[in-house]
DNA sequence: ATGATATTTTCCTAAGTAGGAAAATAGCTA
DNA sequence: TAGCTATTTTCCTACTTAGGAAAATATCAT
């Protein structure tokens, strides 16, 4: 149960969350995130591993996708609204949308 | 949201399952498992800072419990069955509990 | 092939964590 | 009080992780 170590780092989770708008680059969840594209990448594959994103290569570029049909994503989505820092990160997400 | 680092760590769910057989000492916890009591201790810790384990002290000893009014408690005991590796822990607690 | 862009890998350092041993604390009982 | 038991705290070592910089890889466009 990797998933658990996964989603136990906040980065991570706001990655997660970050990704759950859509399927994305690596390039464009970086461009999001003050930390250097190495460490997204990094982090990426952990979630990757874990089995709580897909990936997909399409030429130079790899797109990453939230794994909705895992169970622990499922869940961790129902949980969002209930916790005061996952509702915070959500929050942000939609800020993000908005003013994109 | 410390609860996902609190059940990142396999022996910190061990302990949440076997806590989930009912309330019980520190003592009666660390004979379970092949691990120090301070480590045991340590772990009750990090769990109760997270307000997944309730404590409550009764002369010498300190009673642990499930905080089973928390809501990651409650989801991770609803994914326990479709997880493999949850599942064989929860399999290890029911061998327990017939073998007492 | 050359150059440009996207991503990952390698290597490093700083920080965090797990676990044990021994000491410290708390509370019971005589 | 002293002695006993239960638990926690402190201190230590080994291991893991996060993150950045630089190098390597991959793919596209010329």
């Amino acid at each position: 149960m990797n998933a658990f170590k996964a989603i136990a780092s906040e980065p991570r989770r706001r990655i997660l969350n970050h990704l759950a708008g859509g399927p994305m680059t690596v390039g464009e969840i970086a461009a999001k995130f003050d930390m250097a594209m190495p460490s997204i990448s990094k982090h990426l594959s952990v979630l990757k591993e874990a089995g709580l994103v897909h990936e997909q290569k399409r030429g130079q570029f790899v797109i990453y996708s939230v794994a909705s049909d895992n169970l622990v994503n499922a869940l961790y989505g129902f949980l969002t609204p209930f916790c005061p820092d996952a509702r915070r990160i959500t929050a942000g997400r939609k800020r993000a949308r908005k003013s994109k």
